[in-house]
RNA sequence: GCCGGGGUGGGGUAGUUGGUCAUCCUAGAGGAUUGUGGAUCCUCCGACCCGGGUUCGAAUCUCGGCCCCGGCCCCA
């Protein structure tokens, strides 16, 4: 039997509809701050990605050549082509720009779990505005769809330059590898490379900085940040709002792109894989040819929060069974289209089945069965039997709409 | 790419010193029951992940691959 690809998954209506149900909840959020959905392509010009990440991303990518010997690649994230899309499209549009997406992405990675190659992401990009009110504004958001969602979470704010600042003297490739060694909590390893650059006495301060969850303790660490001011008002605004988060000045993020503030978000609950969120300040659009402007922006791992919040019961909605005779079929018919005209999911038999059969479906499939036999066809009235409670009335049309309006948790 | 554990009808399962027609539950279709469901009974449908090897004979042993689950690496 022919397979699914490796790391892709099938939805089943159950499960759909529950994702269906978290991303409205996402976009309610997004919509109510005055994002507005984009959509950029499902693959882009390999380049776009190269540019943004290096060569190196190649290998994990799914890379391919058109019949136009174009090289391409299926998204691996969203930023690079939304910016690329504010390039071409947007350039001159009113600041700020605040958009949205929800997107399929694309990775060749080991499958675990929380980890797919095709995953989808719900993305924020906040362009053009260079203040702390919007790091405040796009740390908010994140928050407040993170508690949309009911996952259970962990916040952490940091920025990048309090790191960057104690390790300036250093050569790049080597505040790289520090910070990567910060990242990973390897202290072990980040000994041994100061101790090679003979330069221990940065050990206290950086392991002392990542440990710290105090403002005013990782200015002193730091020493003098440029952006002290800004991320202060942006801090401040925060506890103003009544966001929880922690600080951690740990978070090294793994591009280089990003330029100041930078946030991350962490599920319970979750096994190897539980980062749900990652964002942060960046300037990516000088790359791509356009002005140097400077953007916010995060995206949620739409799998991992599925994934953290577990088996969600699917909303109530009432079904209706329209059950019928040979006789009653035609008014059956005219039935069906005045629930369906109100907005009521109603199913008719398709199997030729006889009335017990067709009830039979119904108790399994539908809330209420409504039955329409010859009796029910020739004084226009409907016989409706509520299936958990094996209530059965018969009553004019609109009172039975009414009664399959009205049902619902209570 | 690396390590560990797995793969039997749609779902869940039994089945190794290799040996009749591969077990059971559930779901699905039909019937007993052509104006009233969930019970019961009967019938039908439907599987050993793929390929090579050992063997008279492989779901079972062996090798390779694919896929799944966890972890490592990576994580834009």
């Amino acid at each position: 039997m022919l397979q699914k690809p490796r790391g892709t998954r099938d939805f089943l209506p159950d499960e759909m509809e529950a994702r269906r149900h978290v991303e409205g909840k996402l976009r309610d959020v997004a919509r109510c701050y005055g994002y507005r959905e984009v959509c950029t392509p499902e693959f882009e010009d390999l380049e776009l990605f190269t540019m943004r990440s290096g060569e190196g991303i190649i290998e994990e990518m799914y890379v391919f050549e058109d019949k136009g010997g174009r090289k391409l690649a299926l998204r691996p994230e969203i930023t690079a082509a939304v910016i690329r899309m504010y390039i071409n499209e947007a350039k001159v549009a009113p600041k700020p720009l605040r958009w949205c997406y929800f997107a399929d992405c694309f990775r060749y990675e080991r499958p675990q779990k929380g980890r797919y190659r095709q995953f989808w992401q719900f993305g924020v990009e906040l362009i053009g505005a260079d203040t702390a009110a919007a790091d405040a504004e796009t740390i908010m958001l994140a928050s407040d769809m993170l508690n949309a969602t009911g996952v259970t979470y962990e916040l952490k704010v940091g920025h990048l330059s309090f790191m960057k600042n104690l390790v300036k003297d250093l050569e790049p490739a080597m505040q790289r590898r520090v910070r990567a060694h910060l990242d990973k909590k390897d202290y072990e390893g980040l000994n041994a490379t100061l101790e090679s650059l003979n330069r221990m006495d940065l050990a206290d301060s950086l392991t002392a900085l990542v440990n710290t969850r105090d403002l005013v303790e990782a200015f002193e660490i730091a020493g003098a940040i440029p952006e002290k001011e800004r991320f202060e008002q942006t801090i401040g605004s925060l506890d103003a709002a009544g966001v929880k988060y922690s600080l951690n000045f740990g978070i090294a993020r793994g591009l280089d792109y990003y330029t100041g503030m930078v946030f991350e978000g962490f599920a319970e609950n979750l096994g190897a894989e539980n980062q749900i969120l990652g964002g942060g300040t960046y300037r990516l659009a000088h790359l791509f040819g356009g002005d140097d402007v400077a953007s916010c922006g995060f995206a949620i791992g739409f799998d991992r929060v599925m994934v953290a919040l577990g088996d969600i019961l699917p909303a109530v909605v009432p079904v209706v069974g329209l059950v019928c005779t040979s006789e009653g079929r035609t008014r059956a018919l005219v039935v069906a289209k005045a629930l369906r005209d109100a907005g009521i999911r109603t199913e008719m038999d398709l199997m030729g089945r006889g009335l017990g059969a067709q009830l039979a479906h119904a108790s399994k499939t539908a809330n209420f069965a409504i039955v329409i036999g010859q009796r029910e066809a020739e004084s226009g009235q409907v016989t409706i039997k509520n299936l958990s409670t094996a209530e059965q009335k018969t009553v004019d049309l609109a009172a039975a709409i009414a009664e399959v309006r009205a049902f619902g948790p209570r």
